[in-house]
DNA sequence: GCCAACGTTGGC
DNA sequence: GCCAACGTTGGC
């Protein structure tokens, strides 16, 4: 199958990109909404994913992250003293799920949000339409316009 | 730090 | 099943 793509948010002074490359692969644990957790359901190993800084000025897409262990459950929903805990979830049906990314590589420069909202060809992007949604699908075409911007080589 | 936009919850 | 109230996200 294809290799897909797409975008996953970090708040830059909770989970930075520099996290990342030092923890070298990481559980995106912490995903509270369907809408996200579905999207990380759909990924494969092997899919890309553009690494987002949101609550930094400027926000923007910082690095490449690499998907490498498809969806199991976010074991924080059973952790009673975790801030993720999720009484109303059934360890027989979890709610949420998550997958595993590695760190790829860091931009030597980032993509700011600004830089997308002014580029046309990216009007289309999850990223424009639906700033509230944290892991979203990136078009094959969109991806190679951010690295592109970025200075990058697919 | 503010607040608009959005998603979720829960009363009816 | 509707929708008001509430909580959270994230740009500014």
């Amino acid at each position: 199958m294809a290799t897909r793509y797409w975008l996953m948010k970090s708040e830059a002074d909770v989970y930075s990109i520099d996290d990342l490359e030092s923890d070298g692969k990481t559980m995106w644990d912490g995903v509270r909404n369907y809408q996200a957790r579905n999207n990380m359901r759909e990924m494969k190993k092997g899919d890309r994913v553009l690494y987002y800084h949101s609550r930094q000025s400027p926000p923007a897409v910082v690095g490449l992250a690499t998907v490498v262990r498809e969806s199991y459950p976010d074991p924080t929903q059973f952790e009673p003293k975790n801030k993720y805990f999720d009484e109303k979830s059934d360890s027989e049906d979890p709610r949420w799920w998550l997958v595993d990314v590695a760190f790829d590589r860091k931009f030597d420069e980032p993509v700011s949000l600004h830089d997308i909202k002014d580029e046309p060809s990216l009007s289309e992007m999850v990223l424009v339409n639906n700033s509230r949604l944290s892991v979203q699908p990136v078009k094959k075409a969109e991806f190679d316009r951010v690295l592109k911007m970025a200075g990058e080589k697919a």
